[in-house]
DNA sequence: ACCGCACCCTGAGCGC
DNA sequence: TGCGCTCAGGGTGCGG
């Protein structure tokens, strides 16, 4: 699933092959729930332009156009960003390449699930957006257009301070991790994240948010940020096709400290790991550490 | 204003 | 081998 280091690492090795180049043209699968703008109308509207810059919003990317509109993207649960040929997957490690599926390295085919495919003037490599669920999104905005969805984001996770954290906490009666989640407080965080972040900083994913310390929310936010650089670093841990034969979860796995550990041993007290459900998102914890 | 939950979707994993 | 069921989850929107 694809959090704040997944988009911002998918973001650093595609921009390469959209930023700079003329789009020719845009092919989509037919309307359906992924389409914020209908594929009509966005094919129409990216025809011919070329992309300026890809940035990250959260976990949106937003790659601006030439005529000043902007092409807004949401990998969902399962969205994958990536061009033809082996080139893209320069910028991974050895580990992640390897890991990848095969049809996502060499010769892969636009499939019911490709609901984006960029075709350049240049006559160069095609960019494709695939995603199986389709609970990523697509949305064109025109020059100058404000939309609601990227308005509301909070505060980037990477740039969050713990002062910030603990004032938003007051006075919330939510699990602290269901606040971790609210993109309109931090953007980026997701639920390995939150699990993660909360473990370091000994903090128990269910306790309500306004029983949070001044302390505790300095060291959320510095867990937060020690998991997400590292995982940036990493060429980021949990985008699903990045998922090896065995089930793990790419070179981040050795790192996770409770996310998907149920009943294993904790790293740092051997206690087994507990699972239960926040705000209906499976969450890890260990009783004894997090309290 | 705040909170909990249903919904959108499809593939993986499981039991029979 | 294969069927059918359940589960997973980001973000939105609605009902309480």
């Amino acid at each position: 699933m694809p959090e704040l280091p997944e988009v911002e690492v998918t973001r650093r090795r595609i921009a390469p092959y959209l930023v700079g180049r003329r789009i020719d043209r845009l092919r989509t699968t037919r309307p359906s729930y992924f389409f914020v703008t209908p594929p009509a109308r966005l094919r129409k509207a990216v025809a011919g332009r070329e992309v300026t810059a890809l940035e990250r919003l959260g976990k949106y990317l937003r790659a601006r156009l030439d005529d000043g509109s902007q092409l807004v993207l949401h990998l969902g649960m399962t969205g994958q960003l990536f061009a033809a040929g082996a080139s893209s997957l320069r910028l991974l490690s050895a580990t992640a390449r390897a890991a990848l599926t095969p049809e996502a390295q060499v010769g892969f085919r636009p499939d019911a699930h490709t609901h984006l495919r960029f075709c350049f003037a240049d006559g160069g490599p095609e960019v494709y957006l695939r995603d199986t669920r389709k609970f990523g999104k697509v949305l064109w905005l025109a020059a100058g257009e404000e939309h609601p969805r990227l308005a509301r984001l909070g505060t980037d996770a990477l740039l969050m301070e713990g002062n910030a954290l603990f004032v938003a906490t007051r006075k919330r009666k939510v699990a602290i991790k269901s606040l971790l989640l609210d993109q309109a407080i931090i953007a980026g965080v997701g639920n390995i994240y939150a699990d993660e972040a909360l473990f370091l900083a000994g903090v128990r994913p269910t306790r309500k948010a306004l029983r949070v310390t001044k302390r505790e929310s300095d060291g959320i936010v510095a867990g937060l940020h020690r998991v997400l650089n590292r995982s940036i670093e990493t060429g980021g841990s949990s985008i699903s096709d990045y998922v090896t034969p065995d089930g793990s979860d790419g070179a981040y796995q050795s790192e996770r400290r409770v996310y998907a550990r149920t009943g294993e041993p904790c790293t740092v007290c051997r206690a087994p790991i507990a699972r239960t459900v926040v705000g209906a998102r499976g969450t890890h914890y260990c009783p004894a550490c997090q309290r």
